[in-house]
This record gives C-alpha cells, structure tokens and sequence, in this order.
DNA sequence: CTTGACTCCGTACCTAGGTACATGAATTAC
DNA sequence: GTAATTCATGTACCTAGGTACGGAGTCAAG
C-alpha cells in the first residue's frame, strides 16, 4: 500500500527512473526505507518533483534548480543573494518572451488582414 | 575578405562548428560557395543565428525555433495556426515566470525583515 | 507457500545540442 | 612563390537529461 515509487510516477506523469535519476543527482533525498521494505514518498517530495518539471519547462537546467531549491531549504540570510541573481534571470526571460509575444500577435494580425503574401518578419523581434 | 565562416561566428559569438551544425540541421541555409572559394554569409543568415539563440535562451527547442523560423520564411496564412499554438506557449510561460517572480520577490522580503531562519517556500509558487 | 507484480541497484544505452579533430584544398601575408 | 591561415567535409567525441535492462530481493493474493 502507499506511495510507493511507481505511485508517484505515475501520479506525477514521469517515469519510474527519472525518479532514481533525481535522487542521484541529489535532487530529492531518497527516503529511508524502513529497513527491507519498499521506499515511501512524501507529499513534499512529489511537490518538490512537480516543481523541478515546471521548472524545466521554464528552460532552467537541472542544476539551476539545484540553485532555487536551496532556496527553500536553507535558511534565508544565506541565500538571499542567489534569489536576486535569479530574479534578474527571470525578468529578463519575461523580457524577451514579451517581445516575441508581440511579434507573434503582429504576425497573427497581418495575416488575418492581409490578402497577399508578405509577412512581418519574426526575426527582427529578438535582434539586439 | 568579408564574411566567411570565421568571422560571423566571432561576430556573433559561438563556434564555426555550431554554424556548420546548423546548416545540416537546416535552421539555415548554408550559402553557394563561388565556384572553389569560400561560402560568403549574408547579414541575414547572422541576424537568423542570433534569433536561434535568443530563443534557445527562452527555452525552446532547436525543432520549436525551426517551427519558428518558418514563420518568418512561409506566406501567412499557411502559419496562422502555428503562430496561435506558439502565443498561447509563450503566455503560459510567462504566467508561470510571473508566479516563480513574485515567490521570489517575497522571498527576498522576507530575508530582509526576519531575523530567524524562516522561509518562505518557492516550490509552492509553481504548484498546480 | 507459491506465483506474479513490484522494487532495488548497477550499468548500459539513447537523444539533443554541440565540439573537436584530421585531411586536403583555397587564401592571405610576406 | 612559398609559408602560414583559414575553410570544407567527414567523422568521432562530449555533456545533459533521461530511459532501458538484468538479476536479485520483497510484497500481497490466492
């Protein structure tokens, strides 16, 4: 009964050995397995899952979420600085998506008014 | 003279090889050579690798920016659609930068007033 | 108490996105 | 015109992030 690995797979949506693959990397800590028994999950470390996808998904690498999640564990004198770093990375994302946004709806505008066969360049959005 | 290979990698500021694996992935289209000389770059191939980067930056993938590209490449109306799927990925991204922002901020809020060892927990901001 | 499904662990393998040669030919610098 | 760069092409290798697999242990249903 209870959350064993393949429940929280499952549950989650990943794969079994992305899990182990986690808990390798130091990702999430393995819990201890009451001694010759099956591992048992906790509900904090299927959230902790859930955020290292969503935060994938954001185009962090592995190890910068290594970075925000020592924001949730440690205490916050010590890491105050590194949420500032990510904060300047974050904004500056939200920048740039920004931009494309609006080429995309620029686009999406032109075709729907236009006849012929001229586009309004994407390109030109995210040049420097 | 002008712009070969090397120079626009300089220019642009990744590696030769990199150019020279897009050109077989396809994301762009490497130039005519002049008969037994060296392919000469136009602006527009440059300004096309500093999108692919740029977007790579905002976390997609080499086929999504593809996807991207041919955008900027195809008459409207066959890329509408393509154009929609791509703006609602965008906003959903954003959405999810603005969430991962605010923890942040309130993160570093709290740093600033606590004196103990408090946090405030990020990977609650990206829960679903 | 046996059988079938699940787990553990280690190791091997896979894809995306590059990066690094080696060889020979073309170009530029002197 | 010859030496030193740079280029073209093909192939090999590398890292990140997984995924698959084989053998042995474990659990739970009948």
């Amino acid at each position: 009964m209870s959350r064993t690995i393949s429940k929280i797979a499952k549950e989650i949506g990943i794969n079994i050995e992305t899990v182990r693959f986690y808990e390798r990397k130091g990702l999430i800590k393995q819990p201890v397995k009451p001694l010759q028994g099956y591992r048992q999950y906790s509900t904090e470390t299927v959230n902790r899952i859930r955020f290292i996808r969503r935060s994938q998904e954001l185009g962090f690498t592995l190890s910068e979420i290594e970075g925000l999640l020592s924001l949730n564990d440690s205490p916050c004198n010590q890491v105050e600085e590194l949420a500032k770093k990510k904060l300047v990375a974050i904004q500056t994302k939200q920048a740039d998506l920004l931009l494309l946004e609006k080429a995309l709806l620029e686009h999406i505008g032109q075709c729907q008014s236009n006849e012929d066969d001229t586009c309004c360049p994407i390109i030109d959005s995210l040049q420097p």
